[in-house]
DNA sequence: AGGACGTCGCATTTCG
DNA sequence: CGAGATGCGA
DNA sequence: GTCCT
């Protein structure tokens, strides 16, 4: 989905391109900067409103250098990447990703599983009993997570945990963010943040409280939480499921305290780039945002304390920033 | 030319 | 055994 | 790989 839809995605291949040499990037060679500079490169493209014919064209699209710009060139050429040909058919490459499929395998242990010869996922279910809990969760259900969840299915996830969660303790609250705030009709994962309307940050500096592993035993009770990737005070990792007819789902729960509830909302609302943008736009003005707080920055750009925040959209009026509905973030 | 590029919770491994 | 480092995911 | 200093 390419934020403005004005023009429809006239580089869209080439996007594509760059995108996959990303994460070729990630997954082989280990470089996430890399991988990065190539996103950032390929939302440049896809953005841009022509097609991209010169090289000079290209270099002057941010996160388009020297480099990603002769690559450009070869694709619009030749239709085709050298880079991305040589990528595509090497063994090496299609192993890894094969085995990056399995949530909680990395690059690293996607490297070494290959220096032992472990190559497809069939192979890696030989030694399974070698993985932790987490990737042996991951192997299980690797088809599954790949499927998108409809947004019918997360409304009624949303229904099942406030009424669990209500009934548990009424003093909770829930909200449900990631694109499912921002209304697409699919997700790929459940994002969940729960706060408790008493529960203050200062408090657990020195005290932690058990509302996360208590909501998770109860919606454990209950049959809709079916795994556990990891549990600490504050982030729970795992599976759920609506019902015997629907696929096991990707859900994380976070608890935050009251008063970094609303960052928090904001924050993993989205999307990435939306956030980039309003961080960018605090800091112009004067204040740092992060997922915690936002602060006003001092002379010599030491953050103050955080300031008292009881809503979302406080959170633009302080910076100044036009408040837009969560729809409207898919930047 | 050379460093920055987001940061942190949790599980696991490693070091002492 | 505990403290720090690493891998992973987000 | 690109940007910033």
């Amino acid at each position: 989905m390419s934020s403005s839809m004005s023009s429809p995605a006239i580089n869209a291949d080439i996007s594509e391109m760059l995108l996959e040499l990303g994460k070729h990037e990630m997954n082989v060679n280990q470089n996430r900067f890399k991988y990065q500079m190539y996103r950032k490169a390929a939302k440049s493209v896809v953005d841009h409103p022509k097609r991209i014919q010169s090289v000079a064209e290209a270099k002057g699209l941010a996160g388009v250098g020297a480099k990603i710009a002769l690559k450009i060139m070869d694709f619009v050429a030749n239709g085709s990447n050298r880079q991305l040909d040589r990528v595509r058919q090497s063994d090496t490459n299609q192993s890894i990703n094969e085995l990056l499929r399995v949530s909680g395998i990395g690059p690293k242990l996607a490297a070494k599983l290959m220096a032992d010869g472990i190559d497809t996922i069939d192979r890696l279910r030989t030694i399974a009993d070698t993985l932790t809990d987490h990737q042996k969760i991951g192997l299980k259900y690797v088809d599954e997570f790949e499927r998108k969840i409809p947004r019918e299915e997360i409304q009624k996830i949303e229904t099942l945990l406030t009424a669990k969660m209500n009934e548990f303790n009424k003093n909770l609250l829930l909200t449900i963010c990631g694109s499912y705030r921002r209304e697409a009709r699919e997700s790929g994962d459940i994002d969940v943040l729960i706060t408790h309307r008493n529960v203050t940050s200062d408090q657990m500096k020195f005290k932690t409280n058990t509302y996360l592993k208590d909501s998770v035993r109860s919606l454990q009770k209950c049959g809709l939480i079916t795994d556990r990737l990891s549990l600490g005070d504050t982030k729970f990792m795992g599976v759920c499921r609506l019902s015997k007819e629907c696929p096991h789902r990707r859900i994380d729960i976070r608890f935050l305290p009251l008063d970094q509830y609303f960052c928090g909302i904001l924050y993993f609302t989205g999307n990435d780039f939306f956030n980039q943008q309003m961080r960018k736009h605090a800091n112009e003005m004067g204040f740092t945002l992060n997922e915690y707080s936002l602060r006003r920055l001092g002379l010599t750009s030491v953050p103050g304390e955080p300031i008292a925040i009881t809503s979302e959209k406080e959170i633009f009026e302080y910076i100044d920033f036009p408040y837009k509905e969560p729809r409207d973030r898919n930047f």
